[in-house]
DNA sequence: ACACAGGGAGATACCGCTAACGAAACGCGA
DNA sequence: TCGCGTTTCGTTAGCGGTATCTCCCTGTGT
């Protein structure tokens, strides 16, 4: 180990300085470094120890450049403050561990324009495939990701048109199957708690499904309020008060997520309500954040990991086809089944007094 | 728009393809993607629709080989789960989006190794500048951190040497703070609930810091408990019954993190214990997450937005130094103050029957 | 002794883009 | 009309690697 080992080099390092080192050739320091093609163990380990001793570091702009192959994922999702990409990603970057890909996520925050510089300043880094949330992209991003020429994954949502392959639930259908279980239990007065968020689609879906089961019952929403910003929590257990202050009849509550769902939880159990018999609700995710509080929120899971599990496969999959042969792999379509969770904030069946069909 | 706009091509585009398609050289195109240089309005409409037309996206691969400039700031991550980093870093994005700079993260799972990793996978992008948790490195890290020659900032603690800039708080002394405060309000019979990472450093530096100010005091942690996975919440409330029950002179529970604190405060809330008065509860980090709870938690402000703030500019100014001047920037300091949040579970003076000194 | 297979290493030609310089076209005053 | 500064655009030479081909050197079988 000489002197400047440790000492900040003006000049960034290349492979000629390790090879200049080393006494070899760039190339041969090449192959070593990548474990390729034929070298004899002596130089290989005399290359390894210049390398290390001048704490080279690989160029992959130039190795990519040359080479044609970029081994990145990107990976787009609309938020990070939601608890449920986090979880999608580690999926994603668990999955991705056991192949050369590496993901590298961009933030849309809903924002469609946004997404669509994301996507560009992403595709310009030339990614082996792209994973990214919803099936709604503007005109741009859905041309984008069309000529890319690399394997995507729409994830989340299976409502919609996929570009390529697509893994997701039907949020139409969950939506739907949380008002079937909440008429089967007799709930008819019913309210509606949401984010103000007219570019969330997947709530949005899921809200739609959620009325159209009512109406199929001759039902339909009594109340129902959006909210924007600030902590869930707080806004699930002041929006709760304010709408039963507002609609007293009211007999059961659905939340777009479990977070606003659990405030609400909050405060009916201060506020002393008889929760599920009085008062039933529900959120949506699943998130075990929550299974701390007193009383299980009903929930439905929106199979977050396996998501990005099977999203990550897929990827990894084609990439490795598309290296095999030529052609590109074609579009698959997963959708999985939410389920119900039903917590103790859902009775099971019809209280006393009401008359189910 | 012709025809094959929309079909998927086989050979990639290149600035070539734009050039032929408007009739200008590659560097005119070049300039105008970047608006560069001096090109007349006509042609850059001209090359502009050209480009819009094919769908071309810049190969930054290339041009980030041949300009010797990558806008990429490396941020690396203990964790994604933890609700505290995804706060830093949408501090980071925020500032990074007034410049030309983007950030790319990388996760540790508090694993040294993996850190090794992926900082080298990261410094093998030739970032403008890295961003990364803690200052407990490996020799190995602390040498390529080094030899990158780009600025550096630690965050989020500043009990240690840093490498070229460090933004963060003393966990140490945020321990301290809390011991005090606890110690001032007349709380004698103090247990510790925290997670068991024993790399996690700053939980211990609080912890140490914690231990130290109590012992000052004449106090030491009658009891103490760790947990590993599972909910956060879920895991407070359990413990926080299990030592409760071992040890019921308890009188004040210190938490590190607020998540198992707000478990513990339900545990408290659903037994019937009278908090603050027959036994306090603090946590830390500060996340409003919890603001919709029963009873605010005290807590600490570990000023995750501050710090992402303060370390994204130390970035974007250090690479404007290096591109303007040759030398480097000198490393900056920057220690920041964490606040107690009383909340309503710290009593504010000694209750009746203690004898504080 | 010779042809030949095959491992080990080097030479060469790019990958797609940009820095730097240079040249053409244009405008305008003398 | 010429000279000269501007503006606009093209040419050349890499950036730091890798793919590919070539070459050399061994050892081996006949």
């Amino acid at each position: 180990m000489n002197d400047e080992t440790h000492a900040p080099q003006k000049r960034p390092l290349t492979l000629r300085d390790v090879s200049e080192a080393s006494g070899v050739s760039e190339m041969t320091v090449s192959r070593v470094l990548r474990n390729r093609g034929d070298v004899s163990e002596t130089t290989r380990e005399r290359v390894l120890a210049a390398a290390k001793d001048l704490g080279y570091v690989p160029n992959k702009i130039a190795g990519a450049l040359a080479s044609q192959r970029v081994n990145l994922v990107a990976v787009i999702i609309p938020s990070f403050s939601n608890m449920v990409f986090p979880q999608v990603l580690s999926a994603i970057s668990e999955v991705l561990d056991n192949t050369p890909l590496q993901p590298v996520v961009g933030v849309t925050n809903y924002m469609p324009e946004r997404e669509e510089k994301v996507l560009y300043e992403m595709l310009s880094w030339r990614p082996s495939g792209v994973i990214i949330a919803g099936l709604e992209h503007s005109d741009a991003s859905k041309a984008m990701l069309r000529a890319a020429g690399i394997p995507v994954v729409e994830i989340m949502d299976t409502d919609g048109r996929p570009i390529d392959s697509v893994v997701g639930i039907s949020h139409r259908r969950a939506g739907r199957m949380m008002a079937e279980a909440i008429i089967k239990a007799g709930y008819r007065k019913i309210g509606f708690l949401g984010t103000k968020m007219p570019l969330d689609h997947r709530a949005r879906k899921r809200f739609e499904g959620f009325t159209e089961a009512l109406a199929k019952a001759g039902l339909e929403v009594i109340d129902q309020e959006f909210y924007a910003g600030g902590s869930a929590l707080a806004k699930g257990r002041e929006m709760t008060a304010a709408m039963l202050a507002r609609s007293p009849e009211i007999d059961f509550l659905y939340y777009s997520n479990d977070m606003i769902g659990a405030g609400g939880l909050l405060h009916c159990i201060d506020a002393g309500i008889d929760v599920p018999t009085e008062l039933g609700l529900a959120g949506f995710n699943g998130i075990d954040l929550l299974d701390g509080l007193s009383m299980q929120l009903a929930t439905m899971d929106s199979c977050r990991a396996e998501i990005g599990r099977r999203a990550a496969e897929i990827v990894a999959r084609s990439v490795d086809v598309q290296a095999a042969e030529t052609g590109g792999a074609h579009g698959e379509r997963i959708e999985l089944s939410p389920t119900i969770r039903r917590g103790e904030t859902l009775r099971l069946r019809p209280a006393h007094g009401d008359y189910p069909e």
